[in-house]
DNA sequence: ACTCTTAGCGAGAATGATTCTCATGCACAC
DNA sequence: GTGTGCATGAGAATCATTCTCGCTAAGAGT
């Protein structure tokens, strides 16, 4: 499910609608994080009429084709949305303000093989989120 | 169960109502994880009567305690709750039976602690998750 | 350009998990 | 035994997210 031919218009493919082009947009305008509610609230407020509905929608697609990337602040309820080129990384966050920066640690790749090799666990997969105050907030 | 010295009663101290030594129970009996629906449904089918907004508070509390480990299944929207001695470990779950593993990994306590270092973070804290297929999954 | 098929949309209802409200109850100190 | 106040419980309230379903329009085929 791949790559070259993406004109080759096959039976499930993606269609590229204003409403969709509007939610990256967006999502590509702010830097950080963004919660479906809020580009719903962005996208009223530049007079687009796109749907809760389809905010929910487009974004959980754009996540399972790893053009965006979803993750849960530990304590908030809602999941936070952001563009990211869709290599593996993980996230270091601000406490206070939620700032968050994109890392990559090679090392954490191969010790989660690793342990998942010596509980006989296979094709595995990690999560890694560090969170912490940030300079900014450590001054304030 | 590891029952301590509580009865040192300190101001705005807990107090051990039969509600919450009920929720321990179900949780120390079950190995595994457990969702605040299921605690209250093995509560109701002991007899006790106790209520799922007390399921809830006292899960939260008893997790803000460290005296149980919270986490949130990716993919689906529940928290589930397991005992654990206060002790800071990782999990190692399997994707299809569900099985988790708490692992140890103390390279990443310490790779952890360097990044958010290096990005001039302080306070570090962090969550690893690795999942899986177990070995008995991967037969079936 | 015109048409046809169907992915995608929108509004609101539905769902599911968790939290809040508040009157009553019970654990614990004295 | 008695008093005080944290804990409880039933149900309502919240919140994020998903579903329903009739309608719209993207893009392939002609």
């Amino acid at each position: 499910m791949t790559d070259s031919d993406q004109h080759t218009a096959k039976r499930g493919a993606r269609r590229m609608t204003k409403q969709r082009a509007a939610i990256v947009g967006v999502l590509s305008d702010r830097a950080g994080f963004a919660s479906a509610a809020q580009i719903y609230d962005e996208l009223r407020a530049q007079g687009a009429g796109v749907g809760l509905a389809t905010v929910y929608r487009t974004l959980g697609t754009l996540a399972s084709e790893g053009q965006l990337d979803a993750l849960q602040q530990p304590g908030t309820s809602e999941t936070l949305y952001r563009v990211c080129g869709a290599e593996h990384h993980h996230h270091l966050t601000c406490r206070q303000c939620g700032r968050t920066v994109e890392v990559q640690a090679p090392e954490v790749e191969r010790l989660a093989s690793d342990i998942a090799t010596t509980h006989h666990f296979t094709n595995p997969e990690h999560t890694l989120e560090i969170a912490g105050t940030c300079a900014t907030c450590q001054v304030a």
